[in-house]
DNA sequence: TGTTATCGTGATAAAGATTTTCAACATCAT
DNA sequence: ATGATGTTGAAAATCTTTATCACGATAACA
């Protein structure tokens, strides 16, 4: 498996900042496309780690904020204060639905509930640019 | 203004939890109920140090906790990572639109959306719990 | 109205997450 | 290669929130 289109995404994106493309960003984003979930950094920092233990806490930071700015990334603040961080490119909008039993989430779209959305932003003379939304509930194994 | 029914409802949640009624809880709900917005923290902080210099900071996040528990208050925790504390009691549901460009904020409701959300939830498998949604856009102001 | 057990308080320390600082090093255009 | 500039890791600094602790306040009960 190759990554070549988030590479290049990320490197155009550096160009346009000015800057550097280190051996440091291009491993830990690999090691970020690699893995499809959503990762807090500490998670992501620790398998960093078990590769490169060189690679210190701050440039995990650093480099997800670069990964945000050119769209390879999400960051997501759940409510129970957790900052988790979910692939963007080439993965569809969805929201999530957790469970406040286990903590698990599934991801969902509803494009009725997307379009209401819009009209509702557009009611209010806003000009649309997105939304976030995040459904709480009780799963089917924590319910019993 | 009186606040007879909020303060009733402290008092009695208290005792259900066979906890004491101060001075300094009484006069933090007191002055939350007076300011109808979406404070931080620190902005009641300053708030209750104007008037009652020696309550510390870590009453108002123990009262604030009391005050969620008992459902006069709601956290809110936004996107750019501030955490706000909103009026519950006698205020119906709402979400909220926010202005990316000044940061302001409305709070909307649309009944569809909301029984569609719990449609959704249902469809899952979930046993509703609620949800958290906020609407991203620029305002009028801001667009020109 | 004392007494007493229990809880609440403020100050401070601690914890956890994120950002900043800085000297040494890496990168890239020339 | 060289030099200007950006990047890195380690540690310090911030910021927010929680825990600790000695002392004071509260409320049930004698």
């Amino acid at each position: 498996m190759t990554w070549e289109k988030e590479e290049k995404i990320f490197e155009e994106y550096l160009q346009t900042k000015n800057l550097k493309h280190s051996e440091q960003r291009k491993e830990i984003l690999l090691i970020f496309l690699r893995h499809d979930k959503h990762l807090t950094v500490n998670e992501l920092y620790r398998i960093v780690q078990a590769k490169y233990p060189a690679i210190g806490y701050a440039t995990i930071y650093r480099t997800l904020k670069l990964l945000c700015g050119c769209g390879l990334c999400r960051e997501l603040k759940f409510e129970d204060g957790t900052t988790r961080y979910e692939h963007l490119y080439n993965h569809q909008h969805h929201d999530h639905l957790i469970c406040t039993k286990c903590g698990r989430f599934v991801e969902v779209v509803d494009p009725q509930i997307e379009s209401l959305q819009e009209r509702l932003i557009k009611q209010h003379g806003f000009y649309p640019e997105g939304h976030r939304m995040e459904l709480y509930g009780v799963c089917k194994k924590c319910k019993r």
